[in-house]
DNA sequence: CTCCGGTAGGAAACCGATTTCCCATGGCCG
DNA sequence: CGGCCATGGGAAATCGGTTTCCTACCGGAG
């Protein structure tokens, strides 16, 4: 017999080819992978046959386990329902199944404690490696992962001393700085900043370069109109632009970290009364694409999510293929890693008070 | 030795456990899993120390050979960016990794090739099931995945015959049946549809019970007011929109089979001067976010995406669990298959010419 | 006629677990 | 006092491939 019950449909493995051609399983190993192994076109031609009559399809656990690579990389996303990650997993799709690896991923949902057991869960199934975007574990945590041999890439994230792990980022401070000073320009001075969660390194780096704009800029510094929303949602945004707008001086334009949260905050706005961009300009922050609808037209910074996905995907192939092309004698001496940044241009749109966009928003009015 | 080079850190196996708690093998396996043997409490205390020692973590990859499953599911989507799947996979996610399952996700892009590589990749890699959200395989190419043995449950998509594979759907009739008597009732008699490829059952469900509604409500039925976008895409629904406000006699309101595709509808209007609702009625379906933002205000049928993840994913487990749980003698016979219909609602906000929403617009004049 | 290198392919070890089978104790019952 | 059952744990087969090692044949060179 052979076959376990609850297999369902028996699954033909290299033996039964091997058995139908009429030679050893090896044989038919090697014909099947890419060495350069001598078999007889005669041989080569029975075992086709029998491959292609029983619809011979490797198992890849068998495979991975021998090889001990699995062809499998991980993503971990902060929250795939954030239109910020799809994006950015839809590049690294892109790049990684062309060269035959498949994508597990996790999403963490914020919490640091989900994010490490996910690593766990993504080791023990031994991932070749691992693309982190916007982590919130520690840089030393991240560090010991790829001290630990993993081969990892933080996408839109990057840790103090860039060389210690490879990652992909936008520049966020001069996407920043170009916001306010866009926002500056339009004669502003009372410029606030809703910043993201300080857990997650972009949002500080943004507000970070907020402030120094400012500053620079020499506008109010004022530290009441800098507020952090616990999350970067759609609720947290609003709340925020909320706190911001009962100050007893409110601003009169905001820089908030990700469009998420400038989408709630418009939302807040639309609800409040408050007439966007006439009582409080808007500048964003990625790019999501529903800011681009007429009713929305966000004025923000393109963080290229689909970009630094597919750079970063390149950069761990490249990893992962160095360490197996190396499989002669010397311990593969790791490249040192490297910081890719990603320019971050300014999109204008209607929100931030310039012409350009606003009649779309002026060509809808009551029914 | 022992291990090879490119390993890069020195995996701990369940051999090196064996050796420091001084005992086999078989029995630190037998410790770790959840089987009843005997071991002395001295033994355990020894092995958890060693355990815990070398920080051992099982290769989940060893596990899934011998056990023939792997604790994974693939999920397919047609389009990751799409945001109607990013939330059906967090709901799938969701209940899965709570029973320890990790996600393998595939994106089609639509097109049927991709979609069968995928499966193929994932039976490859021992998937024990398969989530197929809105697939465009054939029926009997699925219905020949379910005999083959895999474990299937299609979202949001059903089979003709419905009692080959498991479906968790929305109910497609109803929401497009709702959103048309809806229109209906604001006075429109010349209402169209933008329907999505008809290669996707959804898609043709909507579109069969727009044209039954109609002539049940006794509208004007002309297939001119029928068109069929060649993508559920932003560009493909405002290119559809635009075919329809391009006839002789134009419609006064459009259901559209997709709020994709509603939403660029939307985009169109805006851009071509078309005040919506006022000069044109539209009702979407599926009721992304981002519908609900006030620039947009898109008057759609819910399908509930999240919630038919869940579903799915349930319905999956069980069936996994079922499999694998007969171990006896007995050969698992399969439960008959299912399908769940989940209600549809219509969710009313501007875009249909309700009063409730469309004061958000108007409350926006030009700056 | 041997020896050698190029072909061809089989046998078996191995990857890292799980699981079955089997062998020891030791205590209790008859 | 022998046998049996409840414990405890080791040895080895197994999962489905890959890869190393080894043998065998054949033709040509020495």
């Amino acid at each position: 017999m052979g076959n376990r019950f609850p297999t369902g449909g028996k699954r033909v493995t290299i033996g039964d080819v091997a058995a139908l051609a009429g030679v050893s399983k090896g044989t038919v190993s090697k014909f099947l992978g890419d060495g350069d192994y001598y078999i007889a076109e005669e041989t080569r031609a029975r075992i086709a046959a029998a491959v292609a009559e029983l619809d011979f399809q490797p198992n890849a656990i068998a495979q991975g386990l021998v090889r001990r690579r699995t062809q499998t990389v991980g993503v971990i996303v902060a929250s795939i329902a954030n239109p910020v990650y799809p994006e950015m997993i839809a590049g690294i799709q892109a790049v990684l199944e062309e060269r035959g690896f498949t994508l597990i991923i996790g999403s963490s949902e914020g919490r640091p404690e989900r994010e490490a057991g996910i690593v766990r869960s993504m080791r023990q199934r031994q991932v070749d490696g691992i693309v982190m975007a916007s982590v919130t574990m520690r840089d030393g945590e991240v560090a010991a992962l790829v001290g630990d041999g993993l081969d990892v890439v933080l996408a839109s994230r990057n840790l103090a001393r860039g060389d210690l792990v490879d990652a992909v980022v936008v520049d966020n401070v001069a996407g920043a700085r170009a916001a306010v000073e866009h926002l500056a320009g339009h004669g502003h001075t009372r410029i606030a900043h809703v910043a993201g969660p300080q857990d997650v390194v972009p949002f500080t780096q943004r507000r970070q370069a907020y402030c120094d704009a400012v500053s620079d800029a020499g506008l109010d510094a004022d530290p009441d109109l800098v507020t952090v929303a616990e999350a970067s949602t759609l609720e947290a945004g609003a709340d925020a632009v909320r706190r911001l707008l009962a100050l007893p001086e409110p601003p009169t334009a905001v820089f908030v970290g990700s469009d998420g949260m400038a989408i709630g905050a418009l939302e807040h706005c639309a609800r409040a009364g408050v007439v966007v961009p006439r009582d409080l300009a808007v500048v964003g922050f990625d790019n999501i694409w529903v800011g681009r609808m007429p009713g929305i037209s966000l004025t923000t910074v393109d963080s290229h999510a689909r970009d630094v996905g597919t750079r970063a995907a390149h950069r761990l192939l490249s990893r992962i293929e160095a360490r197996w092309e190396g499989r002669s004698s010397p311990p593969p001496r790791p490249a040192a890693a490297e910081t890719t940044v990603l320019p971050a241009e300014l999109v204008v749109r209607g929100t931030c008070g310039c012409a350009s966009d606003v009649p779309l928003r002026a060509l809808a009015p009551s029914s």
